[in-house]
DNA sequence: CAGCAAAACTAACAGCAGTTAGTTAATGCC
DNA sequence: GGCATTAACTAACTGCTGTTAGTTTTGCTG
């Protein structure tokens, strides 16, 4: 009975869309939260269960494991980012821009700033959980970035030994704005993610990438280069 | 008998300074580096007494809790930091130049860059161990560079509400390198610790600084500033 | 409305966490 | 060398963790 087998799959896919996935989103909400505050072994799956409102073992209906709710939420987190970069690795090279990658993460981080800590966290313990996900794009990323900015035609004002440095502190200023925020209002009383403040670190970033990327020997024959 | 109550503690802490406060030493080493690669809660003492080569129970007679040991690892690693910042404080503002502390900070993390990932830790869940600590000398230090780089007398190519995002990229530039070294070593497969690359880093900061607090504009007339 | 799967629940377990009590070995001083 | 104190050890406990088994409720479909 091949027929009912297909049919019975499409019936529980259907079903699923109705509650279940509702659910399961709930659950990965919670989770992106307090996995992105406390670290993995920091969060109880009990904690998990109470702020969704339901009892910890009913998670196991969602998810395997607890490892396996944690790779959801990296999963479902770095989606956005990871489309970003298979859209930049398929653009010609003409079209790219020394921001055009810079803004969208700004613009992804903006909205769910949670990514950012989490993948800090992942990075701080030494990123074995991106493994299969974030090193298999990380990796080309931070290579063909430093390509281009190597083979820039416009000459760039630092050596080929300092652009793989000047990468790694662009990635830090970005998502470590994120990072940071929580801990900045606490002690300042201000909240950077609040929107102006989030207006005023895009456009401190652009002008942080223009302000590196060119000669300021080349200054001033043209000041308004993007 | 006050007398003997003295010398019985002189004679304490000679006899501390001799065996008890060896493995001390060994075991707040040994917990550092734990700490800083799996945070507070991805660390056991189990792990740590097993890194000392010394049986649970015993690290009580150094350290009355986990979190007396966790304190204890941050105040000692701090310590260098707060020092600097205690001199940078009592320093004439006139002596104070842009990179002082940013050059001192870098050594700092260079002989320990376990430090770097314990703070990155801390701040990522909130800082609340901190908040005795860090959050009293980061917070003015915070405040006082701001009013520094605004007051400067040369004139500063940055508006005032930028300045304190500045400071911040600034600091994740410098920390951030040492958090990510191991992550970038395991991918890249080149030692960013190693001295070439703390070289590399530290001429890299230096020119950053240089070029982000001179105005470009004022750059034909004195190029050699620093 | 009957039936059925999905998803909630309760009860419980094995293992490991931090910690304590009580005991033995090591260490430095008279 | 005897003695006091520190610091190692073994044994054990409580509480919490992730996880499983078995049961009841929910919500959709024919």
């Amino acid at each position: 009975m091949p027929m009912s087998t297909l049919t019975a799959e499409a019936e529980i896919e259907v079903r699923r869309s109705r509650k279940g996935e509702q659910t399961a989103d709930r659950i990965l909400d919670a989770a992106e939260a307090l996995f992105a505050e406390h670290g993995y072994e920091g969060t109880t799956l009990r904690d998990v269960a109470a702020a969704v409102g339901i009892r910890t073992p009913s998670l196991y209906n969602h998810f395997e494991s607890k490892d396996a709710l944690y790779s959801a939420v990296l999963e479902r987190g770095l989606r956005p980012v990871r489309e970003l970069l298979d859209e930049f690795a398929k653009s010609r090279p003409d079209d790219r821009t020394d921001s055009s990658i810079v803004e969208g993460i700004m613009d992804i981080l903006s909205q769910r700033p949670d990514i950012a800590r989490l993948v800090q966290h992942e990075t701080l313990t030494g990123g074995r959980r991106l493994t299969g996900m974030l090193r298999a794009w990380i990796q080309p990323l931070f290579e063909s970035s430093a390509d281009m900015v190597v083979n820039s035609p416009v000459p760039i004002p630092w050596t080929a030994e300092q652009v793989p440095l000047l990468i790694l502190a662009l990635y830090h200023v970005i998502i470590g704005f994120f990072t940071m925020a929580p801990f900045y209002k606490e002690m300042m009383g201000e909240d950077l993610l609040a929107e102006e403040g989030l207006a005023l670190q895009t456009a401190f970033v652009r002008e942080l990438v223009d302000r590196l990327f060119v000669d300021p020997k080349l200054l001033s024959e043209d000041s308004g280069t993007r």
